[in-house]
Formats: C-alpha cells, structure tokens, sequence
DNA sequence: TCTTGACTTTGCCCTTAGGGGAAAGTGCAT
DNA sequence: ATGCACTTTCCCCTAAGGGCAAAGTCAAGA
C-alpha cells in the first residue's frame, strides 16, 4: 500500500493527477480511508495507470480513455478507434505545417523587402449570395463607375433590395489595363429581375485569401501584389474571378484617400507534390 | 457605422469574438452609444481585426497579438517573435509525428499479433538515485536472489536506509541465459559504504520506455518481447544496461503469481534519416 | 507521551478563446 | 403602437489539472 506521493513518485504521474483521475472516476485508489480519507494505492493498479498514459499520449482524451478502459470494447472496435485517431492525428500535422508556412512565408517577405507589410492577407469562407450584376468589356476602368451607375437605376426602378457593398468581378486570366472584362455586381434579396443588360445569379460560398486596402485606387496595385505573392507562397491555386469589394468608395465630400476596398481571390489548395 | 452583427457578417469573425476582444482591450469599436450600450465599428477597424485573424492564423495567442499590436516593435523584434513561433511549430509536429508512430504502432500490433497487447508501454524519466550494488557474473538467475541477499545484510549491519524498490541492472549487451552479468541494486539515500564487494554509484536521470509485468519471472519474455517491438516501432534507440525493477516479489505466504515486476529499457531517439 | 515536520485532505480560483443561453433592453419597419 | 430582429450584460461551461490555503494526519525522534 502505499499513500499518494509514494505512488506519484513510483509512477512519476503527479498526486494532483491522481487525485483528479480518482474524482472523474478513471482510477480510484485500492483503498480510502474512512476517517482520514487518505487514498492508498497498490503496485497492482500500476498497469491500469501504465494503460491511462499510455493512452493519454496517443493523444485520447481521459473521458475517451474511461471508455476505453471500462466498456471493455472488441478488438474491431479499438482498431477503429485508432484509425480515427491516425487520421485525426494526420489531419492536424496537415494543419501545422500549413501553419509553419504561413510563418515563413512572413519571414520570407520581411527578408526580401526588409519592411513589414501593411497588408495581412487572411483566408475565409465567403457566404454565398443573390447577385444582380452587369457585365461588360469596358475600355477603361473609369467606366466602373458608370455600369454601377446603371446598376443602381435598374435596382431602384424595379424596387428591389440591395444587401451589402458594391464589387466588381474581374474574368480576365490575368491583370490587363486595357478592354478589361468586368462586371460590377451587387448582392440583393433573392428576387428576378427584368433587364436585357442585368443577370441575377448565385454565387457559391467559396474559400477565398483577403487583404483590404485603405487609399486611393491608383495604389491599389500594391494590394495585389501583396495577395499574389501571399498566395504563391502558400501554396495555393487562383480560381477566378476575383472580387474587389468597395467597402468605402466614392461619396461627395469623401476624399479617396479613405476609400477602403477589400480584394479577394477565391483559391483552393495546391495538390500535394 | 455598422452594428456588432453586421460587422461580423463583414469580417466573419463571430460578434461573440468581438465582444471579447472589445473586454479584452484588442479591438475596442469606434463608437459605444453610451445609453444603449451598443457597440458601433466602422470599415477602417477592418485592417486591425484582419491582422488579428492572420496572427491568429500563426499561432498565436490573443495575449501576444495584443502585445504585437500595441507596442509597435521593431522589425528584427517581430522576426524574433516569428523564429520562435516557427521553431514551435517545428517541435509541435515532430511530437504530432511521435504521437502519430505510437498509434501506428498500436494498430501494426493488433493487425500482426490480432490481439491487443497485455502490455503498455509508457516512456518517462526515471528520477536520479544514488544506488548500492553488487554486481557479479554469475552462472544462472537463480543467484539474484543471493546476490540481493548480500547485499541487504550489509546494508543492515552498516544501518543504510534503503529507498524504493530493489533492481537489478543487465549489463549484457544482448540477452543470454548463461552467465548473465547482473548488477543487484538498490537506491539509498546518499552515504558511504565500507565493503569490497559492495559499489556505492550515482545513476544519472534518463529517459526510459518501461511495462509492467504480473506473474511469475518465468513469464517475464513476453514482457520483454513487447518492449523490445515497441521500442523498434517508435524509432528509439536502446541504452544498455536495463532495469529490472522488482516491485513486489518474493516474500512469504506471496504467490508467484502476483508479482509484479518493472521493466525499463534506457533510450534515444534515433536519428532522423 | 509529546512534538515536529512532512504529508494529505478538501476547497477555491486560475488557465484559452470564446460558445450557449437567459432576461432585459433597443432599433427599425410596418 | 406593435412586432421582430437585434443587442446588452450576466452566468456557467469547456480539459486537465496547477497553485495556494487552512486544517487534519502520520510517523519518527526526544
């Protein structure tokens, strides 16, 4: 028999472990006495604690192991529990090391430009909508402006509800200043639309990387490069179209150095090489 | 100005999320009516929170991004902080990997032997203790028995007060039935001993993979052979000599049949390929 | 037999990053 | 004026114990 800190000390698991699996019921003490409440312990509960350990580093949570331990369960059922565990447990080291490549992605960046970026890109989940949008290859990004405008006419004559900020979808594969193929959309309550020039579609939720850029459009360029290579280094693929989301756009009396607008590329993981 | 719900549908960080950023001092927003209570953000709150979700996104806790945030530190400061996350991360997958080989292990186990093993194996530290020994090679272990029967009488006679339970080191490097080189120890609290035959030595703290054996010696193999396999499976190296720690063995009016015994191999992590 | 020091008991608060829910108050649209 | 959706604060909950305090207990020495 021996008290709790001899069996502590025996088993190198603290007393305040021991203590705390006795109340959760996972290892009561052999023994308790009844006036003192000293809990005594025996060299046969050994293995039983020796099990618990070994359990608690596969990485099982104590309730799990109470199961484990006392619904004796088959052989068939152990195996599937540990397959589960293999796969949680390979889910998780997927997990860090997306992780770790986010931190030396910011090394890298902080190393080759030696200064701390202002843009944090953050990847999220955007929620799918109901978008009224109008679509054309424009000559000139001035007309941004103007296919919003007819936009918004369209949506006020019809009495239909916008929800949320204004954006553009970009179809170009790639960034070209000239006849750029955009459509500049709005999220509104399901409903239809009667236009020759508008579509009413959904947009699916999709996994998207993001960064918001505070200023006037002309520097909004740095935002891209910034997300580009934010998305390079971490391994992901551009799906397009992207979004540029006019969060603060133009207002009378709003000067554009306080626009904000937030860019989002919608991504998926690379394949694994 | 927008309220707490439409903020969050904004940045998809929960309103309970921002109210606890707000308590804690991370995010407070722009504007509290002072009245309702009501909590107001505006779109330029929208960069900080995004460095938030992205140091978030690091690993690390609210604490240091709250720090990071607030004391705006120096470029080879936050490079630091970022080496030290990313070592962290390091270490956290190589434990994952560990954690991941152990249930490997386990299943490979069951699927060779199907069956589950009597035996867990459980790594630790064994404490540093300084021992009294008698160390001999002798013909057969039916001599250990002699050996600890030596030993205990000078101790008794030289009034040394014996702590934990008796064992016995195998100095061999592989195991053999003949001649076996055994050392029969002892820990004691620190002190001298006059007797030739008798080696008063400090063992250092090392780490080891141990089981638990109950039966009879003559079974103790079996013990022995799932050590050995656990040991080969999780990549560690054995550090001879082994311990074999009695923990209740012979005595009076006792049965073979319930003793039990400690078996506890010194080991190192092999080398990465 | 008494004392002393080491040990043990229960109980309470603390840790992360919020989640869930209740009761009461607000804002906005009809 | 009324609904209804939204927001507020408040309280309890998470996993696995750690730290600490006050009070009780054990075992050995004087």
């Amino acid at each position: 028999m021996f008290k709790i800190g001899d069996f502590s000390k025996l088993s190198q698991v603290s007393s305040k472990a021991l203590r705390y699996y006795d109340n959760i019921g996972l290892l009561k003490p052999a023994h308790v006495d009844s006036f003192s409440g000293y809990r005594y312990y025996t060299v046969d509960q050994l293995p039983r604690l020796n099990r618990i350990v070994a359990l608690k580093e596969l990485g099982f949570s104590l309730d799990q192991i109470t199961q484990l331990l006392d619904e004796n369960l088959s052989l068939a059922q152990l195996q599937g529990m540990l397959r589960m565990k293999q796969a949680e447990i390979e889910r998780q080291i997927a997990d860090e090391q997306q992780r770790l490549l986010r931190v030396q992605a910011r090394l890298q960046q902080i190393e080759c430009e030696n200064t701390s970026s202002a843009y944090d890109v953050v990847t999220r989940q955007v929620v799918p909508m109901t978008i009224a949008s109008i679509r054309d290859r424009v000559s000139d990004y001035s007309h941004v402006g103007h296919l919003f405008h007819r936009l918004f006419a369209v949506l006020g004559k019809q009495q239909v509800q916008a929800t949320g900020s204004p954006f553009v979808r970009y179809h170009d594969g790639e960034h070209r200043e000239d006849d750029p193929d955009i459509e500049a959309c709005i999220a509104i309550e399901a409903s239809e639309i009667e236009h020759e020039h508008i579509t009413v579609s959904k947009l699916p939720a999709v996994q998207i990387a993001t960064t918001i850029h505070t200023g006037h459009y002309t520097t909004l360029s740095a935002a891209y490069g910034a997300l580009m290579t934010w998305i390079a280094r971490n391994d992901y693929d551009i799906i397009l179209p992207n979004r540029e989301v006019y969060l603060r756009g133009p207002a009378p009396n709003r000067s554009p150095e306080t626009y904000v607008t937030e860019i989002q590329f919608p991504i998926s993981k690379r394949a694994n090489t």
